[in-house]
DNA sequence: AAGATGACTAACT
DNA sequence: AAGTTAGCCATCT
């Protein structure tokens, strides 16, 4: 093994990434930067998808439910991931517009705004 | 050690 | 709305 495993500066990070991912609720997205944001390091978006490529698997991380910023996932459309992913956020009931999920329904605002407000769109 | 890379973003065009 | 540019920051070459 390489010493790079060894360092791990910010493993703590990492565990605090995987928290916050593993309490999105189902049926809901939180884009990388939200994730980041919430785990306490703003500008650590890319950072977040390393800290998800590496998360162990038993932790059984609900991955999917991290996209980017766009609405859109952050696989080759063609890729085996990006049709795991795609499928199992429909599973959740989330429903995909032109390959893209409307953030405002399903993101970080769209889960506030459904806990004040209740269902309406 | 310097440059390329990536499951990223925000700001422009 | 879709494409480009410029920041981002730990790893990987």
């Amino acid at each position: 093994m390489s010493d790079t495993q060894h360092k791990k500066p910010d493993r703590e990070w990492a565990q605090a990434v995987w928290k916050v991912v593993s309490e999105i609720p189902a049926g809901h997205v939180l884009t990388y930067g939200e994730v980041a944001r919430l785990s306490g390091a703003p500008r650590y978006a890319r950072r977040v998808a390393q800290a998800l490529r590496w998360a162990p698997r038993d932790l059984e991380l609900p991955w999917h439910r991290v996209i980017n910023a766009q609405g859109k996932l952050s696989m080759p459309a063609e890729s085996p991931a990006y049709a795991r992913q795609k499928a199992l956020l429909e599973a959740e009931g989330v429903c995909f517009e032109k390959e893209k999920i409307d953030l405002q329904r399903y993101g970080y605002q769209g889960a506030l705004d459904k806990l004040f407000w209740g269902e309406f769109a």
